[in-house]
DNA sequence: CGAGGTTACTTTACGTCGTAAGGAGTCGCA
DNA sequence: TGCGACTCCTTACGACGTAAAGTAACCTCG
């Protein structure tokens, strides 16, 4: 399932993003729980067996039903949303643009690929339907600020935004994923691709020949140990990294043409 | 829920990908369905209800109970490799490089947006764990088969085709999936995004204060009838499809500054 | 032609999920 | 002291994917 950011009332999620929670007591025996304290229990949760987390986990995880947590949140995706706006407050709200708007890019690119790491379900959150809520803005604002230093209008800048977003989230979801699906099953992205491609060569001995041109992608690899290649890390998500930063080298290689030209 | 690709044997589902039904009839009743007519099924009902169909919504338009799918099929996740491999077929296998390559990719991005938008369920399919379906490798195929002829190495087309593709489908996915979020709810897109920003404005007044770079990116707007624009579409999908149109131009201007250089 | 094995498909059922409904206990305030 | 507001629980419902077992159609072999 993939959670659609706030299908509920629309008021309500969006209080609950911007206003956190009202402490107004009246009546009434003392919360046990707070917002803040589940929406780190659903980080949590989510951590650990991805998006597909249950609300009964979430309850679990803080010694209480899954019924529990109604009482302070009005549903799964609306928690979700908070989920998501909270772990993007991980993130820096500003950069320095000291040594120009590039490296201040290229510093958002890597902080944001940490941080889908560390959080892969983020992943999952629909781009659709924005969550809204302060520290995406946060982040959004973050890239902006650097990009408006370039000093290309706005029109431009959009799709630069989309862009740069875009091919982060892609990249990060390329390994993260993998990893994720690796614990769900216990299986190893490692011993998966091999499984599989091992597999798929059996069954299509000729693969190479119908598809020449991966063939020719693939096979111009760098020496196995590269000064940037993290040992402690498996081939294919040094291997990631390696194209996550060539990739990110051209799209910004691009945002300098348009800067530089008229 | 996010459909890992092929969690089940590899074998088996390889062997539907690229070898398709075997039909070798020995006894028993004739078969009323097939594997392709329960992809088509599939597809149809995706189409309608988004990646959270259910098998028992695929076995009822063909007649069928939902147990009787598992006859063809081993499971949901196998069914939806082959959807998505499926889908994937609709696009061209080959682009002419009689105008240079940049036309070919501008064009292949294109053809994928649409495809995207035909199915937006497609968006759902986990990049992570590629199905590796003859027609997925197709399009890559095709993709690259238009890098390659700009003389770039390999090394550095593999960060290149990852980021056009992201770029593709984060663009796209800006725009589908709000599509078929409001189908789901019955909620049109504009009214949603209005409701919200409404709201939001409401609570957080200042909010353009807070976000001032934010302000800036929205605030340079074409005149609202571009020659460009789609009459026939909302505004802001018309929108999306400027900030694709743009976020795709700086992105192959990267590519062409790697192509001059050494 | 008839028996037996193979196959297509159904029925039933299990364990999971999100969450609605209603009740039990706890506290502040009149 | 009691009322109303509040937290949290139990129970239950209808969805989901799919396992298990049953029924009936069909081919092959005698």
């Amino acid at each position: 399932m993939v959670v659609y950011a706030g299908q509920g009332d629309p008021r309500r999620s969006i209080e609950l993003l911007w206003r956190g929670t009202v402490a107004e007591k009246r009546s009434g025996p003392k919360p046990g729980l707070s917002v803040d304290s589940i929406v780190d229990a659903g980080i949590a949760v989510a951590d650990e067996q991805g998006m597909a987390f249950s609300m009964r986990a979430v309850g679990e995880r803080l010694g209480r039903t899954a019924m529990a947590l109604y009482t302070y949140v009005p549903g799964k995706n609306e928690l979700v949303d908070l989920m998501y706006d909270r772990t993007m407050a991980e993130l820096p709200t500003s950069y320095s643009l000291d040594d120009g708007w590039r490296p201040a890019v290229t510093q958002w690119a890597h902080d944001m690929w940490e941080c889908y790491s560390r959080h892969p379900w983020v992943l999952q959150v629909s781009q659709a339907r924005p969550v809204l809520g302060p520290h995406e803005f946060a982040v959004i604002e973050a890239l902006a600020a650097i990009l408006v230093s370039t000093g290309l209008p706005g029109r431009e800048l959009r799709g630069i935004v989309g862009a740069i977003n875009y091919f982060v989230r892609g990249a990060a979801q390329t390994v993260a994923e993998a990893r994720a699906a690796g614990g769900a099953t216990g299986e190893a992205d490692e011993e998966w691709w091999y499984a599989r491609s091992a597999v798929l060569l059996e069954i299509e001995p000729d693969l190479e020949k119908k598809f020449p041109m991966l063939h020719v992608l693939e096979n111009d690899r760098e020496p196995a140990t590269s000064d940037l290649a993290d040992p402690e890390l498996p081939y294919l998500e040094n291997d990631a990294v390696e194209n996550f930063r060539s990739g990110l080298r051209v799209l910004l290689d691009g945002v300098e043409g348009a800067v530089a030209k008229p």
